[in-house]
DNA sequence: GCATTGACGAAGG
DNA sequence: CCCTTCGCCAATG
């Protein structure tokens, strides 16, 4: 799999973001296309995920989830239940596919590293 | 080069 | 919160 030069940037510009995520906290897809400037490719982000898993260093996806804080990526994992396991690790907790308090635990990069 | 797909998002129901 | 429709854009067939 060969990535172009845009997306290739785009890429690294997604993991760097990523990486930043508190422990115990979660963003979505949407808010790191839109601190990234492109804010209506969110699903390029969920994209970039995709390839994320052969990255180094990891890439803590599992703190990534969709606007609805549902762990819509959880099957893209090694196992179905890796994603829920490494968020209860962070205290984060998952009811039904879902993060609770997600609202709480949100982390808008926009906000917590300015624009 | 057109058609389909997708780890999304907003809006309306 | 779930469903549908539409917009979005790179990858894939």
């Amino acid at each position: 799999m060969q990535y172009t030069a845009k997306t290739n940037d785009f890429f690294q510009n997604v993991f760097d973001v990523v990486r930043l995520i508190p422990k115990g906290r979660v963003t979505s897809y949407g808010a790191i296309a839109k601190y990234l400037g492109t804010g209506g490719s969110s699903r390029m982000v969920g994209w970039a995920m995709n390839a994320s898993h052969h990255v180094k260093p990891k890439v803590p996806a599992h703190r990534v989830v969709n606007r609805n804080g549902m762990l819509t990526g959880k099957a893209h994992f090694e196992t179905p239940t890796k994603m829920q396991e490494l968020l209860a690790k962070e205290k984060i907790k998952v009811k039904n596919e879902t993060v609770l308090d997600f609202e709480k635990l949100f982390w808008d990069p926009v906000i917590e590293l300015g624009l």
